[in-house]
DNA sequence: CACTAAAGTTAATGGTCGTAACGAAAACTA
DNA sequence: TAGTTTTCGTTACGACCATTAACTTTAGTG
């Protein structure tokens, strides 16, 4: 009863977190396919089945990379709505965006891997969700802020919405324009930033990062019950 | 001397077609890592390595459905443009947007083929681009339209956007407005329909095709220079 | 120290892609 | 028509991969 973490457990997840970290290089290096219960074995000097101690199977250890992925990508951009001094809300919404498209560009890999990949193959995990939801937090509490109340009568998407933001453990009373522009924000940002890893507008001679410039200023707008700048 | 193309070359078109159409209904039924060559080979009674003489390498077969794959999506959203009678302008945009939505929900698969699995791996083929590109342009026809002259000074983003609708053949005097409201309709929608398949927003518990359609309806009202419908 | 359980090993199965070597059939040619 | 060449298919093979089984080594525990 040294610790309650015995020795051998921390021994463990030391392992553990070694598979990943060479896991995460592997796939940054070349893509999903190249994470292989061989490579990463020869990576840490360790024969391949001895990995099956570890995770159940490649799918698993593929998941678990996903869970830690999505947890990062949404730490990151929650931790960009938090500065010191505290911005105004359409800065963070613009510095929240940015951090995305950021973290999306320095790990292509991953964000395919997320969103990409597994596509219509395996839904994700509630793990998984969580995490990414954090930065989503962040986003609604901004464009909360800014969002002019509506007294526009609650359409069933609206409602939909409403359920989905208690889900997510937003806090009560959320405009379901807020709601909607987070949604959409995170839609368009993917769209944009998906686009932009896949080279399509660097192939049309365009400034990806005009173009989501743009396009989070127009989300802002919208929030403000503004016209967007054309 | 019988026909230009022989009876030997029918006989070879008509396998490549058939190795096709066996890959597209595995890739349907089971995603990309399911076109094998050995399942494809299997599904046509041939042995593996017989393919090989109409493919060099599996990853020459699954560029080739992509490019058929680019053809069809393009050709059946240029399709939805052109009723007879014509509609106005907005129809015609909510139509192609609808089409694009359509073929990516009945063909998921081959969707995430083409802007998913693919990512950062491979850069799209001049074909493939050409084939999408059929429905962008009656898109961008069809935003010229309503498109309202812009006397604004042209920034960087809207001469790059000039050049590009020339290099895929737009008609000269495209206003920038215009191409700029094509790239952003494309990437919104690309948004919203990878998110869709990727099934986030019925784990959200929100209705994709209403999402969609206001977001379309938002495309249409900037074009007019009006203001999103809140 | 002796025992047990965890962690590692090698060996083997069945799957993949791709190449090589070979046989049969079709088409061309003298 | 008979012979030659090209094409198309085959089987056999080597190099990977995931995964399981059987065995050995290591580490923690009474």
């Amino acid at each position: 009863m040294t610790e309650n973490p015995s020795r051998r457990e921390r021994v463990r997840q030391q392992t553990i977190k070694e598979i990943k970290e060479r896991s995460f290089e592997l796939l940054d290096a070349g893509g999903v396919t190249d994470v292989s219960i061989a490579s990463v074995g020869k990576a840490m000097g360790m024969s391949p089945p001895a990995l099956y101690r570890y995770f159940p199977s490649r799918e698993a250890l593929l998941e678990a990379l996903v869970v830690d992925a999505y947890a990062d990508l949404g730490s990151t951009t929650a931790a960009a709505a938090r500065t010191e001094p505290p911005l105004d809300a359409p800065a963070r919404i613009a510095r929240i965006a940015q951090a995305w498209r950021r973290w999306a560009l320095t790990h292509p890999r991953r964000y395919a891997m997320l969103f990409s990949d597994r596509s219509a193959t395996a839904q994700d995990t509630p793990e998984g969700v969580a995490g990414v939801n954090q930065g989503m937090l962040q986003l609604l509490a901004a464009l909360q802020e800014i969002a002019e109340p509506t007294p526009h009568t609650t359409t069933p998407l609206d409602e939909s919405l409403v359920r989905w933001g208690q889900a997510i453990g937003a806090p009560p009373g959320m405009s379901p324009l807020a709601l909607r522009l987070g949604v959409l924000c995170w839609s368009r940002l993917h769209g944009l930033v998906s686009l932009e890893i896949s080279g399509a507008f660097a192939a049309m001679g365009l400034d990806a990062a005009q173009l989501a410039a743009t396009e989070m200023q127009t989300v802002i707008d919208t929030a403000r019950h503004a016209c967007p700048t054309h």
